[in-house]
RNA sequence: GCCAGCGUAGCUCAGUGGUAGAGCAGCGUCUUCAUAAGGCGUGGGUCACAGGUCCGAAUCCUGUCGCUGGUACCA
């Protein structure tokens, strides 16, 4: 049985889930439920990214602990997946000393056995009031950062481990030219790689203890230095699934085959996570989709606007699917898209309840008034063509989804041209054994994208008895 | 600043040299099995702007404007 590991980005909890992070658990849950309708012995993790020294902060201003802070925050991206019946076979914690924190450290002494971690001296403007380092673009006119004006930056020198990217320059330029590592779309690609080819520098992987707060994975043999939040959380990946805990178990589901993420953090998986994997020498992932993100009514979503949506408000109002197709559908998924409610009930009622809503409930019906049908059971792989499982491969999920609705138009001309209403009980079994049939087929195949729809429409067709039952999607 | 991409019907987008396309929205019409749904038909675009190459340009070249992304320690 051919394995699938497959990952998205995992949340940083600090705040609460908007419509972008919706988006990419969708496209995560429909990419496993397809491998195992393909028979594909598929893993999907994804997990919370606790580590960092904004977390701490954030808890602070909160007046908790970091730790309560992170069990309560991240809860809400559970509960976002399990609205959105997405699941996650492992869900793995920042925080989680058992498995995580062994894991990175394991990571670490591979990385440092090899040679590629060493210490220097990181210079550079910090700002006490944020308990950052900046960098000279991210402050405004007068040298000073936006949160504290008037206060000067501090330039600070830290000793810090660094690992030696700059070794991996050639390694990463064959990766992605020969697509070892396969990224989608192209455009990342290049950009991964004109990256790349820029000339890549070492950069720091720890902090010291004070500054990170006594805050995240704590460097082996160093009780000074904590890991900066990157290494360790690029290795959740990893410590999920056993690394430096159950190695069998990590034999069985490393490397990545497919890791989804968004489009901000292209760098840190296409170059960074791959050098350290082997410089590790760990099994490297396979394929790497970058969605783009999402804009409200045309805007950018953000907190000072104050226009983020919130999934979950959405998903109070109308059922997961209604949600799942919208992102699935109408976001192209190679480019960056738009949340409009005006748009999500105008796709709602011509492709939910008049198309695909409609048509299940008029064949439905006609049904009713027949001899037993013959119905198949169709398997999901003889079913879905070449085009149809490509784009789903090439992560264009609304290419594929596209190909379905086109089976729901020819549906619904092939009843309309044999008038089935006319005909008498006999002729009208025989025209049901092929329409029924064709809402079976198109069942099947929506199983990856909607599947609690799909479920109710096969529980419908394949009982012994076909009866009308009420409106899958009711008009809005 | 530099690099890359984009700008096509009200909306979302396809089309990369040979008479402008799809879906949705609109309009008309047919039909009644169906969620006032469905089928068929139809209106709608100086293809951002200006210049150039070519028998012929949305498509190639140049320039202008607008938008987006990247430009390393930003989850």
């Amino acid at each position: 049985m051919i394995k699938f590991y497959l990952t998205s980005a995992i949340p940083y909890v600090n705040a609460a889930p908007h419509i972008g992070h919706a988006q990419e658990f969708v496209y995560s849950d429909t990419v496993r439920r397809y491998r195992k309708l393909k028979g594909e012995d598929v893993t999907y993790l994804c997990g919370a990214d606790e580590n960092a020294l904004k977390i701490v902060q954030a808890a602070e201003k909160k007046k908790q602990d970091p730790q309560t802070f992170c069990n309560v925050h991240q809860k809400e991206f559970l509960n976002l997946a399990e609205k959105l019946n997405v699941k996650f076979d492992i869900w793995q914690r920042g925080t989680d000393r058992k498995h995580h924190f062994p894991a990175s450290q394991k990571l670490w002494e591979l990385c440092d056995k090899k040679g590629d971690i060493y210490k220097k001296t990181y210079t550079g403007l910090y700002c006490v009031g944020c308990e950052t380092f900046y960098t000279p673009d991210e402050l405004d006119g007068k040298g000073e950062c936006f949160e504290h004006p008037g206060k000067k930056l501090d330039n600070v020198s830290e000793e810090n481990y660094f690992f030696k990217l700059s070794r991996y320059q050639k390694f990463l330029e064959d990766l992605i030219k020969t697509n070892k590592l396969k990224i989608f779309p192209e455009i990342r690609r290049n950009e991964a790689f004109a990256f790349i080819n820029r000339g890549l520098e070492d950069f720091s992987i720890s902090r010291s203890r004070q500054r990170a707060k006594n805050w995240g994975v704590p460097v082996p043999d160093d009780p000074n230095q904590i890991m900066y939040v990157w290494f360790d959380a690029l290795n959740i990946y990893q410590s999920g699934i056993g690394l430096g805990w159950d190695e069998k178990k990590f034999r069985k589901w490393a490397p990545q085959d497919a890791m989804i993420i968004g489009k901000g953090i292209l760098r840190f998986h296409a170059v960074y996570w791959p050098a350290i994997l082997q410089s590790a020498g760990l099994p490297l992932p396979q394929t790497l989709f970058v969605h783009g993100y999402m804009t409200v009514d045309g805007q950018k979503m953000s907190k000072t606007v104050g226009n983020v949506v919130d999934p979950v408000e959405i998903l109070e109002k109308y059922n997961s699917d209604s949600l799942r197709y919208y992102l699935l559908r109408e976001i192209p998924s190679y480019s960056d898209g738009d949340y409009s409610e005006r748009r999500f009930k105008e796709l709602y009622n011509s492709d939910l309840a008049n198309g695909l809503g409609n048509l299940v409930a008029r064949v439905a019906r006609l049904a009713e008034k027949t001899e037993v049908l013959q119905i198949h059971k169709f398997s999901f792989n003889e079913r879905a063509a070449g085009n149809f499982q490509k784009n789903l491969e090439e992560y264009r999920f609304n290419d594929a989804i596209e190909i379905i609705w086109n089976k729901i138009k020819e549906a619904n001309q092939h009843i309309d041209t044999n008038e089935p209403w006319k005909l008498t009980e006999k002729g009208l079994t025989s025209f049901l054994n092929v329409s029924a049939n064709r809402i079976v087929e198109i069942a099947t195949l929506l199983q990856p994208f909607l599947p609690q729809t799909s479920k109710k429409i096969l529980d419908q067709f394949q009982s012994k008895e076909i009866r009308s039952q009420p409106p899958l999607f009711p008009r809005l």
